[in-house]
DNA sequence: TTATTATAGTAGGCATACCTATTATTTGCA
DNA sequence: TGCAAATAATAGGTATGCCTACTATAATAA
């Protein structure tokens, strides 16, 4: 094994642990608030965005549509959102909180990421820049190869496909 | 917003589209191969250890044992992989591959994290050497808040616990 | 104005990945 | 020996996340 394979070799068991530990604190979010982590930052983007319809909730949340759907489906039999069918145009659904979802939006404000966010505040910010970098760097030679779509707004994602096409954005598509 | 919060809510935005990416990865994988990225890892770590368990095959793969079970069973019916009954342990279920799962694994040797793989390894060392860092760190950051068991072997890893101990492990856990 | 095309959401299906039982077995202790 | 504790695997359940239809509605073109 070269020098560099055994770098790369550590790189994705590294990413692997990443990854790991993040559906952990998934977890570990759904103990202390009773939503799972995807629940809780879909409630939260609902809160910014109110009222937000689903092929746009899904698209702040890079997730795909019928993803977005079930989600919203377990969050809408907890009573934390509801949806209402648009009257200028039926095809349409706006969803937004209820006050009981508005309220636990309030008790539970940066928990989704919140320990992540927690532990990389600690490092100075020089640290930060650097892990900042590489991951930069990460995600330049994955989406290299493929880089979807193309967005919009500040954080231009890989976005699942389905071309969107929400007020906001009046792009074409293949 | 700080200059330290910009900088993390960057560092955050990376990772989901590393994970973005990587599924991305995993479908195009399916594409090509008919497995799915972690039927082939999966397959890959059996050769590599034939035959093996069950709890040590989840603990390889850094899975939960139930997962992999799901994962085995439709490798079975794909008729890549077989179980045996162990005689010396009736509790245990020793997997290995068929000869279709050798020829298959012959022929896809490192498409599980190909591309993944590729992309890396055209960086120049140095620079990998950077981004290794900086996972590090990065698991450093997350895992401290919360590091389950500890685990063996080159690759100590996340596990999602329930207190594996096979014949190369003998520990103890809460 | 009608017919085609596009869009929004839902339904159903599959694979991962987890958890909590439950069933066999085996081990270890009294 | 003989019963309790530990272990290996499986069963059943839930949530994510995707995909491919499919339905309803709207917009566009002929």
């Amino acid at each position: 094994m070269t020098d560099k394979s055994v770098v790369i070799t550590d790189i994705i068991d590294n990413l692997r642990r990443v990854f790991q530990i993040l559906n952990e604190q998934s977890k570990k979010v759904e103990k202390d608030t009773g939503l799972t982590g995807p629940q809780l930052w879909t409630i939260k983007v609902i809160n910014e965005n109110a009222p937000i319809n689903l092929s746009y909730l899904a698209y702040r949340l890079y997730l795909h549509p019928t993803t977005v759907g079930g989600i919203i489906d377990r969050l809408e039999t907890r009573h934390l959102v509801k949806r209402t069918r648009s009257k200028e145009d039926r095809r349409v659904v706006w969803i937004e909180l209820t006050a009981e979802g508005k309220s636990l939006v309030k008790s539970a404000p940066e928990v989704a990421q919140g320990l992540l966010v927690a532990g990389l505040e600690e490092l100075p910010v020089l640290n930060l820049k650097d892990i900042d970098k590489s991951m930069k760097n990460l995600v330049k030679i994955f989406g290299a190869q493929k880089t979807p779509p193309k967005l919009i707004r500040s954080t231009e994602i890989n976005y699942p496909l389905r071309k969107i096409k929400t007020e906001r954005s009046k792009g074409s598509k293949t």
